[in-house]
DNA sequence: CCTTGACTTGAAGTTGACTTCAACTTTTAG
DNA sequence: CTAAAAGTTGAAGTCAACTTCAAGTCAAGG
């Protein structure tokens, strides 16, 4: 497959592939005179690396979990702290959406008004500053680039 | 409070609640001579915040989230798509989590080359690229500013 | 009174993740 | 053969979300 092809199939725009490239995070397997090549797997590779986005992930640490670099050992523990991190995340997540939820349904004017969106949402946050032990900040995201990239 | 003492409490750094709040994301109550001061409440808001970035809203969507500011219909309608995205998101996550998981335990010298490893990250990436009808690119993320700020 | 320390501001700098641009090489169609 | 279309590069630009900086204000202690 050309960059085009990649690209078409994925949504993810050639100067992305081409910036994922030069990150190391995927690999074309050759050039067909200067195009890259790549292999259909990389579309697997990609949503892959869309998804740990999705998780808070950065580029870096997507690449670091894709690739067996170093040290095997590292690697491990580093992996179960993340999904560690990623089941905390996908239950905050959880509490968020039905609080979004229930907001969208509430008969109140203003959510910010509605007790039960309040208590929905301050459950979810609850645990987020632990107000002494824990480092707080856990969980990271992002912002949209720009265009929804068709 | 003063805003040493949220930043404190919350961990979220004095330049940043600064920053939120000329962004309209919190509000000062008032001010102690040019000091701001703060009601107790914004350390729930400030959870909420870290929560929708989390999740992957922008600082503007979190901001419409939070403040009844013009129509409430299309902010209903925002909210339970919002909530429908999340709950996608979520999916995911578990899948990846599990993936991780999975790699944490597995014996295969390289996850790359468990098989699966690979499978349980497929399923988890299937339908991200829905090679035709969808946008693609669903859920954004963010990467860490710099301090662990304790 | 004067310094120290916590706060204030606006402006500029930083970082991660891309995108855009200018200049160039190939491949492809006519 | 030649021109357009699609690929390539490195460098520079953009954007969101902050952080850092310089310069100033203010309350409190010595």
């Amino acid at each position: 497959m050309d960059i085009a092809e990649v690209a078409k199939r994925t949504g993810v725009p050639a100067s992305t592939l081409r910036y994922y490239e030069k990150k190391g995070l995927i690999h074309s397997i050759g050039r067909d005179g200067l195009r890259r090549r790549f292999a259909p797997g990389v579309v697997d590779q990609l949503a892959l690396i869309a998804l740990g986005q999705a998780a808070g992930l950065s580029l870096d640490e997507v690449r670091t979990m894709l690739s067996p670099n170093g040290e095997p050992n590292i690697d491990r523990q580093l992996l179960s702290a993340k999904a560690d991190e990623i089941d905390a995340l996908v239950k905050r997540l959880r509490a968020v959406s039905n609080g979004l939820r229930h907001a969208a349904a509430c008969p109140a004017p203003s959510h910010a008004e509605c007790p039960s969106f309040q208590k929905l949402l301050k459950a979810a946050a609850l645990g987020m500053f632990d107000t002494q032990t824990t480092p707080a900040r856990k969980a990271p995201s992002r912002s949209r680039p720009t265009s929804p990239s068709r």
